[in-house]
Formats: C-alpha cells, structure tokens, sequence
DNA sequence: GCCAACGTTGGC
DNA sequence: GCCAACGTTGGC
C-alpha cells in the first residue's frame, strides 16, 4: 500500500467536486509534469492518497482512493501523458493546512513543503500517520 | 498581483 | 550536451 498526495486549485476542481463524482470517481486529468505522471503510474488500485486545495485555503482536506490505473488522459491527444481515477473517501474533520505542515518537524521532509510545485506526489506511511493525526481521523 | 522556484524548450 | 529564455505553479 502506498500514499500519495494530489494537488487542485478548489476554483477548478475542489473536494466538494469529487465528493459529488461518488464511488465513481473521477479522471485526475491535466497533469503535464514527467514526475506527478510517473507517480501516477506506480499507483496501483486501492492506494490512498490526500486531497490538497493549493492556492485557496492551502489545505489537506479529503481522502481519496485509486480506482482505476492510470490510462491516457481523455483531454489530450499526447500519448506522453496519463492519469488515473480518484474516488473520494472521507473528509478530514480538521483540513491540515500547510502552515501547520511547515511547522510540525515530523513534516518537514514532505515533499508538499520542500517541493511546492510538484502536483502529485509520493507519501511516506510516517508523513501519512502525523497527517491523518491532525487532521483527526 | 508579484515573484521565486522549477521544468521545459530550443538554439548553438 | 549546455544553457539561456521562457512558461507555469503556487505561496505570499
């Protein structure tokens, strides 16, 4: 089982929009970085991962699961880039914002606060535990 | 809205 | 294969 993060501008496609998308789930389209694609590929069915508002809040707030492998991405016709689906898991009771990850120095390793721009990235189980943690689930 | 950090592109 | 120019991301 591995962890990972997901990033999204709330103004484009935030939790509340996946949350609708239900047991579905949804396609993590868009993404058009050679890292973010790579870890999608290592993503296997099951793996959970964090829902991350950048821009707008700066905020953990949601759990999401892998539900489909990453396949080509629908929105572009470029065969270097794929992604997979996402389904929404539950909510974190308290969103872990990153001033919160900045300041805990169990975090401070994470990719989310020494690789700000990265848009999905890998997770360590520890970094996993101290964020579900404060973020009370 | 600005700008630093970083990734990608393209000329040489 | 280097590196300058450029574009994008995302925190502030």
């Amino acid at each position: 089982m591995a962890y990972w993060l997901f990033k999204s501008e709330p103004d484009a496609w935030g939790w509340d929009d996946q949350v609708a998308k239900g047991d579905a789930g949804e396609e993590w389209d868009g993404v058009r970085n050679y890292q973010a694609r790579n870890n999608m590929r290592a993503m296997k069915i099951g793996d959970l991962g964090f829902f991350y508002h950048s821009n707008v809040g700066k905020e953990v707030v949601g759990i999401v699961e892998v539900c489909r492998l990453s396949a080509p991405d629908s929105t572009t016709d470029d065969p270097r880039w794929d992604c997979v689906h996402i389904r929404a898991v539950k909510p974190l009771k308290h969103p872990v914002t990153l001033e919160q990850a900045k300041r805990d120095p169990r975090l401070a390793e994470m990719a989310l606060v020494k690789n700000t721009r990265l848009s999905v990235q890998p997770v360590t189980e520890s970094e996993w535990k101290v964020i579900c943690e404060l973020g009370g689930v």
